[in-house]
DNA sequence: ATTTACAGGACCCATCCGGTCCTCTATTGT
DNA sequence: ACAATAGAGGACCGGATGGGTCCTGTAAAT
């Protein structure tokens, strides 16, 4: 269905949850090991079944993409600065890493490779993809100006028409 | 697992076939109703089943990618021009159309709208996608030197970078 | 020591996908 | 008209995957 698993949609909001939770630049600022929140308050906040959250949240941790604090006390805060992450990394956290066919994940691993037109092509297209969530991080997805201002852009990222001299001021 | 459906990736290469074997511009030259191929012949060709293919087939040509012709002498042709015929197309026809999460098929769809703090972005996130999906065609991917051409500047698509010079001129 | 909270993994159920098959209809050629 | 060919449409089944729950263990704080 070409779609992203609930769970990696999950994670994605309850990292934007995170990150409005620690507004500062420095979520965790070195001295202070006080996560900013545990899986029952951000539960609460997603409304979300705890478990879920849970599951979401762990799986962050291990990509390292969260911190953890264990304990009383304890709870997760983002192990970056929300600039410094991108929406391929949440998605390769939770739903593997992207690749849109069998054959993008490695060579030799299709049998039809013989026979198939346009192994090679599908990289391509992987790629464009790929780099396309790459462009887009966790401080964007919190940025209220970011949705607003990307809607009429979003359509002229592709391949072609990049010569559109509005696209050149970014955020 | 963030993948495309296999029967896609098969219409995809099977379509890439059809391209290769009507390799005139017009691939249906208006007089002459002759489908280049049939099921059982694209079948060999691509080393699948002929079930499967044939499915996908159907699919193609509900979604008017293919004509399609009956009886003896019948079979498979493009609709269109491979130029005219956008990967999102294919995906679309075959996996159904790109929305990467539920809610960006459609407003109020999700239970969770009101909590959700990150709406609006995902629509940009699956725009972009979209579009840098449509940026391909069917002539892009039966066209031998694209992968080439494009394996180094493929990382450049996203929202940011957009201002490299070298990306300006493209097939 | 007790309580809190994360870590890790087992587990079940619903859904979806891949693949096969059967029947029907349209076209061509004899 | 008839037979042969080829697509149209849909039913069907088994396996894999994802969503969700739960249980046990371990680390930290009071």
């Amino acid at each position: 269905m070409f779609r992203l698993s609930k769970l990696t949609d999950y994670g994605i909001v309850i990292l934007a949850e995170l990150a409005l939770s620690a507004p500062d630049g420095e979520s965790v600022p070195a001295g202070d090991p006080r996560p900013s929140l545990n899986a029952r308050e951000l539960a609460e906040h997603v409304d979300l079944p705890l478990p879920v959250v849970s599951k979401v949240l762990k799986a962050l941790t291990r990509a390292e993409i969260l911190d953890s604090q264990r304990g009383t006390k304890g709870g997760y805060s983002l192990a970056r600065k929300p600039e410094d992450l991108t929406v391929t990394e949440m998605i390769a956290a939770l739903d593997g890493p992207v690749a849109l066919t069998q054959c993008s994940e490695g060579p030799s691993i299709c049998d039809h490779e013989a026979t198939c037109a346009i192994k090679s092509p599908w990289q391509v297209i992987n790629d464009v993809v790929q780099n396309a969530l790459a462009s887009i991080t966790l401080a964007d997805l919190t940025n209220p100006g970011f949705a607003a201002q990307h809607a009429s852009l979003a359509g002229l990222a592709g391949l072609r028409g990049l010569d559109d001299s509005s696209l050149n001021e970014e955020l």
